[in-house]
DNA sequence: ACACGATAGACAACCTGGTTCACTATCTAG
DNA sequence: CTAGATAGTGAACCAGGTTGTCTATCGTGT
C-alpha cells in the first residue's frame, strides 16, 4: 500500500539520471584521451553529425542563436573537433565539419552511451527498460536536437 | 523484433522529459501570479525549505560555493520570495527564510507538480509511472538536492 | 544588367549563474 | 585571550546565452 510519491521526485530524479548518464560518459570520455570535451560539446558534436553543417543550421537544429552557435564552435575548433571551410558554392557560407580527432570522439561517445544503456539493462531488465524508453518517448516532444541548453534554464 | 535504440536516446528523453516537467510548471506558475519565477528558483526555494537556511548551507545543500548560492538568495530577495534575518545567537549568520509570497510559489509548485504527475499516471497508467519512478530511483542517487544546474554542464 | 531584399557570419555589449581569491567579522576552543 | 574556524561579501573572471548592428554575398524581379 505505498502512497503516490511528491510529485517533484519525477523531474528531479530524470534530472539526476541524465545527469548520472552525463558524468559517467565524461569520466569515460577522459580515460579514453578525450579529457577536455564538456557535456555541451557532445551534444553540438552529435547534432553537427558526420555531413558537417553551418551556424545558422547549427543554431536552428539546436534551439539557439546563430551566435551562440558560433561561440560553441569557436570553442570546439579552439580545442581541435571541428575545423570550418568556407563553401566554394556561396562564399558567404562556413562549413563546419568534425576533424578526424572529433570523429573518434562521437564515435567513442556512441559507444559509451551503448555500453551505459546495456548497464542500465542488466541493472533493470532489457523489458523494463524499454518501457522507460517507451514511456519517455510518448510524454516528450520528437525532435531530440531541441535542448537549448543551458539557456532555457536562465531564460526570462 | 524491434532493435534497440541508440544509447544516445536515453539521456536526452531523460532531459527532455525533465525539461517539459519543468516548462510546463513554469507555464501555470505564470498564470498562477508567479510570472518572474525562474527554473532555478523553484529548487532553490524547495532546497531552502520551511524552516530556513543560510547561504552557506544552502550552498552545501545544492553543491555549489557560498558565493554562487549567496547571488541566488539575492535575487530571490530582489523579487521579493525571501527575506534575510540575521541569527540572534551567531551574528555572522543569515537566516534565509521564505517570505509569504515564496511559501505561496513553493506550495503551488507542490500542487503543480502533483498535478503533472496525475497526467503521467493518466497518459501511462499509475502502474508504469511506478515501475519508471523506481527505476529511475534505482539508477540515481539518494541525495535529491545535488543538482549543480547548470553550473556542472560548463565545468571543466 | 542590376538593384534590392534575404541570408551567413562576425563583433560588441550585456545578462545569468557559476568559479576562485581575498577580505572582514564573529564565534569557539585551548 | 589568542589562534583558528566559519559566515558573509566583493571583485575579477568564465561560459554560454541574448539582442542589436554591420559587412559580404547570394539570388531574384524588373
Amino acid at each position: 500500500m505505498s502512497s503516490t510519491p511528491p510529485g517533484f521526485e519525477l523531474p528531479l530524479r530524470l534530472f539526476l539520471a541524465f545527469r548520472v548518464l552525463i558524468d559517467e560518459l565524461h569520466a569515460e570520455l577522459g580515460r579514453q584521451g578525450h579529457p577536455d570535451i564538456r557535456p555541451m560539446h557532445g551534444f553540438v558534436m552529435q547534432a553537427i553529425g558526420p555531413d558537417g553543417t553551418t551556424a545558422v543550421d547549427l543554431g536552428r537544429t539546436l534551439g539557439v542563436t546563430k551566435q551562440a552557435a558560433g561561440k560553441t564552435v569557436e570553442a570546439l575548433e579552439r580545442i581541435g573537433y571541428v575545423e570550418r571551410t568556407r563553401d566554394p558554392a556561396d562564399t558567404r557560407r562556413k562549413i563546419v565539419r568534425l576533424t578526424p580527432y572529433g570523429m573518434d570522439a562521437l564515435a567513442r561517445s556512441a559507444a559509451i552511451f551503448d555500453d551505459l544503456r546495456a548497464r542500465w539493462a542488466a541493472e533493470l531488465g532489457e523489458d523494463r527498460l524499454r518501457a522507460l524508453e517507451a514511456d519517455l518517448r510518448k510524454m516528450t516532444p520528437a525532435n531530440l536536437w531541441r535542448l537549448d541548453i543551458p539557456g532555457w534554464f536562465g531564460a526570462p
